[in-house]
DNA sequence: CTTCGTTTGTGACGAGGGTGACCAAGTCGT
DNA sequence: ACGACTTGGTCACCCTCGTCACAAACGAAG
């Protein structure tokens, strides 16, 4: 999985060096590990334990959360640069995570030991400012999340989706099912038919198989 | 609103001594300003700039999110012995608070000022542990709301509230009228008032003017 | 090309829950 | 005691969304 060191520390420079101080960066290098992951591939999920806290580089991955009887919702998405702060509990002694992490592209990621981040968290104020950023953000999304279930009816919600995948994907055509995209919204794949053809009708998208094309967004 | 020192050291030095350390107590008593308020009485509103981080020695507050149209929803309960981490995010730079926090009993708290604060997370790391903690478990009860709003139905989550607020009031008499519940479960006064007769029916409950009397909860 | 699994389109139906209307019963001020 | 206001109960109705059912379209493998 560990691809050549020079690669990915010119990544982790371009993408960190104005949130993480130097001598941290060299740290990083030292007790960070690199890893490529293909798409659709699941980091975590409910129960598992964390040793490590992730840095993403590049791609995107999905934030589910998941009920007793396996119907999950999507939260929200990291994109190049985040932190999943929810294994940043891994600090607090916190066992088991709540969620569930796929990855939506291809990724490529720095996994810091927990024991390591720790000791940082006391030696780099920028580390700690991060963590802190992170929680942060990681808060906000968990609001805009509620907002959606809490005050937006479903084809709000279904176009809000849509728009967050283009802006993920890098590209209006979208390669995904009707089904998918009802279990991200916990719903049935017969209403987000039913809608995604309306949504046709007005000209915002178009539809073919195993894909969706939007034209609005 | 300031009353005898003695009186809320001692109550901090109860609730806090086995999670800050001595030192910060003392620095506690000199920089945190001690407030007693009333019920009902809103603490932070959205939009609001946050100066302070509160930390809660007795009573209980309503954290809620408002849409645009000013719609609101319950997240959850701070009690003794919590934070509001939300209100940390004044240590991020971040200005504006984006939930409302109300009394949901007379209270009893104690504000650090934000710039205290902040020194605290270099100089006392029971301080950034306990922030970080604090955290954690705000973003797992934003993860408990999630959980009602996408995986529950409304009967269901009217049962939770109620025991919720037995738990908050300590009381099994509960001082409320059916629009109130209505606004922190996002829905309507008479969907409400029919849920509570079927439940009264069931013999969960009875029901009063301005009153609900939980029997199981 | 045929077969089979997957994906999509659509009609009919029902349950949950939101809305308007209205009245009864308390509560408050004067 | 009077009216005005607040709270609660209930009816009728509607809309959104979930479910069942089934057919058509498509693609991959033989």
């Amino acid at each position: 999985m560990t691809s050549n060191p020079i690669d990915w520390h010119q990544q982790a420079r371009a993408r960190f060096s104005g949130i993480l101080e130097a001598p941290l960066l060299e740290d990083l290098f030292i007790h960070g590990h690199h890893m490529r992951v293909p798409e659709g591939t699941m980091l975590m999920d409910v129960g598992q334990h964390m040793d490590a806290v992730p840095l993403l580089l590049e791609g995107a991955i999905k934030i589910m959360r998941l009920d007793p009887e396996g119907d999950e919702i999507l939260l929200y998405f990291l994109e190049s640069g985040d932190s999943c702060a929810l294994s940043m509990g891994t600090y607090m002694g916190s066992t088991k995570s709540s969620i569930r992490a796929v990855t939506e592209r291809d990724t490529t990621l720095v996994m810091v030991p927990a024991a390591v981040g720790q000791t940082w968290m006391r030696t780099f104020p920028s580390w700690s400012a991060f963590v802190m950023e992170s929680y942060q953000s990681r808060l906000e999304e968990m609001l805009t999340a509620i907002d959606a279930l809490a005050f937006m009816d479903l084809p709000t919600r279904l176009k809000r989706y849509l728009s967050d995948k283009v802006k993920i994907q890098g590209d209006t055509k979208l390669h995904t099912t009707h089904q998918d995209i009802a279990n991200d919204l916990h719903t049935s794949r017969v209403v987000i038919s039913r809608l995604l053809k309306s949504l046709e009708r007005e000209g915002i998208l178009s539809l073919h198989r195993n894909a969706v094309h939007m034209h609005e967004f």
